[in-house]
DNA sequence: TCTTTATATAGATGGTTGTCTATATTTATC
DNA sequence: GATAAATATAGACAACCATCTATATAAAGA
């Protein structure tokens, strides 16, 4: 698993505010001018907020005239949620601690052994 | 849908070594000193981790002797995909976009009629 | 072309964070 | 009790980040 990446994407996702305008878009495209009114913060602070969904690849972008048009990126929320469940179930084939030597003084569920 | 609560959590987790050490306890519980030896960092930036993730109540410890051992919390990984569900479901019911006043101007997906 | 509206960029700033070294605490063993 | 091993705490520091004000760009309409 990719740590550094998976967790780029999560610090994306992880403000408060891109947290909001992420569950806004999850309800259908808008622009940025009306995500604003959702909001206390300054049009320049939204912006930067924007920029920082599309760069993880969470939003696409669409523009129409002097509109940008933002949307929740559907591949994105299957990745995302795939690699959450990689991260919290215990797949014991491509397993760290499998993959990994694991010179455990104490207990490890993998083995129960205590050789290793 | 408590969006500092939520992203305090995901702070907690979008850490590279934060996150290793996660799917590390997803395997099964184990003791700092053999989590200790999957990374490159120092014995004290390993227990500021473990600090943080224990705030967080990711997971949890059980001292036995010298040794502390740490555990996935099965509560908090049910609830945190959960949380993520919410996040990215168009969830019409309780969506920001109905129950907060909407002013679009241009389009909204909740809205067909153009009066809103 | 001038004005208005929507969005982006530049630069500054205060706060947060991940890491380190050094040291303390706790527990087991000799 | 002295030593060793496991873990925690204190304090420092560089890097990062969310926000702001000020300004620029781009598109639409008068």
């Amino acid at each position: 698993m990719d740590y550094l990446a998976v967790s780029k994407v999560m610090k994306a996702i992880s403000d408060p505010n891109r947290m909001k305008i992420i569950d806004i878009l999850s309800c259908g495209s808008q622009c940025a001018c009306d995500i604003l009114e959702h909001f206390d913060i300054t049009q320049p602070s939204l912006s930067h907020h924007m920029k920082v969904l599309e760069k993880a690849e969470i939003i696409a972008v669409t523009k129409k005239g002097q509109w940008h048009h933002y949307e929740l990126k559907e591949a994105f929320v299957a990745s995302f949620m795939e690699s959450m469940l990689t991260l919290f179930s215990a797949n014991e084939a491509d397993c760290i601690c499998t993959t990994q030597k694991c010179t455990c003084k104490g207990e490890n569920n993998h083995d129960k052994t205590g050789i290793i």
